[in-house]
DNA sequence: TTATTATAAAGGAATCATTACGATTTGTAA
DNA sequence: TTACAAATCGTAATGATTCCTTTATAATAA
């Protein structure tokens, strides 16, 4: 994982942020788990290692890394999950009602919708898909 | 509108529901303004006319007129939204992120996912496209 | 390596949306 | 018109998120 966790250092870098203990432990929690968090799913780990870690620190770190595109994220029922961003390509998420386990959608059809609204400029969009997965089912 | 609001008036019964006089003026508000609405707009604009209307009773009625399919909504930057339900085929929503105007889309793919996805089950998915409409681009 | 400086984190209070609940009122059916 | 269940009120509680001031720490230059 050491190769891996470097590439986000230079990341951080490259965008003029700190590398941090916690911002890397972070990283290392979302990389391990490969699925989305909330805020208080991390605090509760975090916690382990860092009982004073701070709420702020955390949101500020979650949005922080979505704008550098380490995470991606997403409202779920009225609280907000980010995810290891997983690829470098345009895709959305499968996810698992029962088990939250998450799979890549490669098909969108963006332009299909442009076209059916040609008089409109459509310039973000977001698509979900909820069910159960193979193991759930 | 005293026909449109007899329809909804029959759904309410249909529903086992009953009339009350700050139902149907939540739902005349929403025919007015065919948009989406998040809880405090309802609030503010029924509180001119019941001044002491409570948010538990905005927030029941939003979710009942949901559950019987007078509204639908929609989770926008952590507030949910609700907007009068258009139609009766199911479809998704173009969001203009300068005024709010809404168009409907009809196209929706969820047949080409569960295709990719062979071995999950599908229950349900969230389409929205945002951008700019005609008049704001 | 040390000093400097700007960014990050801590700790806790504040805010915002939403929900809960006992007491009271209102729509509906008999 | 009455009785009962459903709806509303008034207000408190909750849960997620943000704000703020002080303190700590990472990066950088000497």
């Amino acid at each position: 994982m050491a190769a891996e966790l470097k590439k986000y250092k230079t990341k951080l870098r490259d965008h003029g942020l700190k590398i941090t203990e916690k911002r890397m432990t972070m990283i290392e929690l979302f990389l391990k788990e490969d699925r989305y968090l909330s805020a208080k799913e991390v605090q509760e780990q975090l916690h382990k290692i860092y009982p004073s870690l701070s709420y702020d620190t955390i949101y500020r770190n979650l949005y922080t890394l979505k704008e550098i595109e380490v995470l991606e994220n997403t409202n779920f029922e009225g609280e907000m999950q980010f995810k290891i961003s997983c690829s470098d390509h345009h895709h959305h998420h499968f996810i698992c009602e029962e088990c939250g386990d998450t799979k890549v959608i490669h098909y969108c059809p963006v332009e299909t919708w442009q076209s059916e609204l040609q008089d409109v400029e459509i310039t973000n969009h977001k698509v979900e898909i909820y069910g159960l997965c193979a193991a759930c089912k």
